[in-house]
DNA sequence: TTTGTGATTGAGGTTTACCGTAATGAATAA
DNA sequence: TTATTCATTACGGTAAACCTCAATCACAAA
């Protein structure tokens, strides 16, 4: 079993409870931060001190104070973290349910785990330790079916690019402007409309409106 | 000081670190639960065996699981519970930090304090606890200018209601018909076109889609 | 009553979004 | 090379959004 293990959570609460859950399976080297940066940090120190955590248990969303935190959130943290240490396991425990996040920190950021925050939170922390030494992927029952391939959405950076800037206010001639100073193909009006057009009927969108709307609602932007 | 106290928040280990604040007062009759309908089924049945509960502390947004739930919200319980009820105490712990949130909970809904969960939020319990049961407001310093006068919004039910619409995807002629045909007076496109244009100025929004951007942001829908 | 004020409604013209169609360009296979 | 395919770009027409001005209505103060 894992015999380090870092949790990192802003509240101070949540983190007593994950602390029970290792206690029970024996994890008695347990160090907690409630920042991104400190965790990133703690596991770098250890690291060069050739006693390196084995394990990180972290939240997603980290609120922010006057302390100005190179990672603001966890995502940041767990995409850092695993491209500098690719052996160090990583949980991820959140009450975020968005399929898009799920995939995003599994398959993109390689998490090893993702927990969603809830009545069976702390139970599914156990089991998704156990899995997660095994060497296996472990995702909360909810959101399990985020990997699925049927659930295809085929949604690129791209289109989130233009529906980012539809959210900030910006008309498509505006979009297509902003594409070409930024030298982003394609860029034209017409490809604007086009591709804003195919969203629309992929998110059964009545308008532009409505499209940011729903898209805002599924956590994509 | 209270003498018992009932706590309502879906995550245990949330519940857990309340409890240790409790502890830490002398409170020793705690009970909790995790979900809204049992916390009001605990009070009424307390309260018709002359064995009230003097402060309930609870959470606003609960997962929804294979339970069916009467209330479905935090802001459901206390609403009802301070209609039954006025004179038990209610704390509301919530991530929550929307104004807008706030200001309806302690104005609308008499609640007697809002804690937002953070770092300190176990500090703020405390604080909290201490303050209501002299009889007085408790609000987080984050979120304390929501009551202040000088953050008037003047966002209306009407307007709301436009927003809702608008994001739904209907088009402002469309809104038009609907509020005719709910018997909703400002009913036409004029009136519409006006008011969503009031709201694009106070929210600095550049068009209709930054508009609903904005106020999905600031969770007014 | 009259007057004034503010909200509502109506009508106009301009800009943007929306939608179909067609032309252009790039890449691939015959 | 010539086709074929697909993405990009361009263009034109209709609908909706956007904006201004003026008329109407409701209500309260004088």
């Amino acid at each position: 079993m894992f015999s380090k293990v870092l949790i990192s959570d802003d509240l101070g609460s949540i983190n007593q409870g994950v602390r029970t859950v290792l206690d029970g399976l024996g994890i008695t080297n347990v160090t907690q931060v409630q920042y991104c940066d400190d965790a990133y940090l703690k596991i770098k120190r250890a690291y060069q001190n050739a006693e390196p955590f084995h394990l990180l248990i972290t939240d997603l969303s980290f609120k922010s104070d006057h302390r100005t935190q190179r990672y603001a959130s966890g995502e940041d943290l767990v995409k850092q973290l695993k491209q500098e240490y690719p052996d160090l396991k990583v949980i991820v425990y959140s009450v975020e349910d968005r399929l898009q996040k799920v995939r995003t920190l599994i398959q993109t950021h390689k998490a090893d785990a993702y927990v969603c925050k809830g009545r069976n939170g702390l139970k599914e922390i156990d089991a998704a330790i156990n899995t997660v030494y095994g060497g296996s992927i472990y995702i909360s029952q909810q959101v399990e079916h985020a990997l699925s391939s049927n659930s295809n959405l085929e949604i690129n950076d791209y289109d989130i690019e233009l529906l980012q800037q539809l959210s900030n206010g910006l008309s498509q001639d505006e979009i297509s402007n902003f594409l070409k100073s930024n030298a982003i193909a394609p860029s034209s009006l017409s490809s604007v409309e086009k591709h804003l057009n195919k969203l629309r009927i992929q998110f059964k969108a009545n308008n532009a409106i409505h499209l940011v709307a729903i898209v805002k609602d599924l956590g994509l932007i």
